[in-house]
DNA sequence: CTGGCTGCAAAGTTTTTGCAAAGTC
DNA sequence: GACTTTGCAAAAACTTTGCAGCCAG
C-alpha cells in the first residue's frame, strides 16, 4: 500500500502530520465521520490540532479528489476516503452509514443520457431505512 | 384539485396565510426552493412573513409528509412538494435541480433487503452531470 | 529561505429557539 | 376564550476567513 506522504506529495500538496493524520483517519474507518468527529479522533494524539484546520484540509482533499463529501440529511458533512461513486445506506434508527456496491447504477445513466438528454457525471444514492442490528433489537425489546 | 386549506386541515394544521403561502409555492414551482427563495417570492405578497416562520413551516410539513427536504450539497436544503420518493438530476454548470422518475430503483431496494439485510423505507438518488441545454451552449460557445 | 500551512479568533451561513402579541377555530 | 401560530431577535450549529507565526521543501 502507498505511503499516504507519497499520495499528498503527488497530488501537490505539502506533507504535514495534520494531513497525514486525517487522511489516515479516513482510510482506516468505515463510519464515514463529519469534520467534528475527525477532529475529536485526533486530538489525543495530535495536541495542537485546529478543527479549522480539519476543514481546510478536507476542503483541499476534496478538491483534488481524495475524499467524497456524502451529506446524509445531518446538519453537517460526512467523509468517505473511498473516492469512487457508490451508494451508501443510513440507518433511520442508528445513525450508521455503510457504503454499498451495485452496478445497476449503469445502466440508469445510459437511461437518463437517452430519454433525459442529461450527461450523468456522478450520482449519489443514499438509501434510508432500518439496518439488520436494529430490526433484531426492535424484535427482542 | 384539493384546496390547500383542506389539506392543512386534515393533517392537524391550523389554516393561516403564510402556511396556504409556503405550500401553494412548493406546488406551483418545479424549481425545488429553499427556505429563502421561498421567504422572499412570498415576502411581497405577504409583507409581514418571516424567514423563521417559513422554517417552521418547512419542518411542520416535512414531518407531517407534505413536503420532502432535499439536500443537494449547496449550503442550504431544498424542499420539494412531491413527496414520493424520487430521483434528481442537479447540472453541475447552471445549478438546476429536475425531477426524475425510474423503477430500476425497486430492483435495487429488493437486491439491498436480500444482500445486506437492510430494509428500505426511501431512497434519494441525486445524478449529478451536465443537462442537455447546458452542453448545447458549450459547443456554441 | 520562502511560500504554503497552521491555529486562533472572529465572522459568515443556515437553521433553531424563546417569547410576547396576534390569529385560528 | 383556549390554544396555536407568528415574527422578532437572539442563539445555536456548522463552516469559512484573516492573519501572524511556523514549518516543509
Amino acid at each position: 500500500m502507498k505511503e499516504t506522504a507519497q499520495i499528498l506529495r503527488e497530488k501537490g500538496l505539502k506533507v504535514t502530520p495534520q494531513r497525514i493524520a486525517v487522511y489516515n483517519m479516513l482510510l482506516n474507518s468505515t463510519e464515514h465521520p463529519n469534520a467534528e468527529t475527525i477532529y475529536r479522533a485526533l486530538e489525543p494524539t495530535n495536541p495542537t490540532m485546529s478543527l479549522a484546520t480539519v476543514y481546510k484540509t478536507l476542503d483541499y482533499f476534496k478538491q483534488l479528489g481524495l475524499v467524497q463529501e456524502l451529506n446524509v440529511g445531518e446538519g453537517s458533512s460526512r467523509y468517505d476516503a473511498v473516492v469512487k461513486c457508490h451508494p451508501h445506506t443510513v440507518c433511520m434508527q442508528c445513525g450508521k452509514v455503510q457504503d454499498l456496491f451495485l452496478d445497476e447504477l449503469t445502466e440508469i445513466h445510459k437511461k437518463v443520457k437517452e430519454e433525459l438528454d442529461f450527461q450523468v457525471n456522478c450520482e449519489q444514492l443514499i438509501l434510508y431505512g432500518i439496518c439488520g442490528d436494529c430490526r433484531k433489537n426492535k424484535i427482542e425489546a
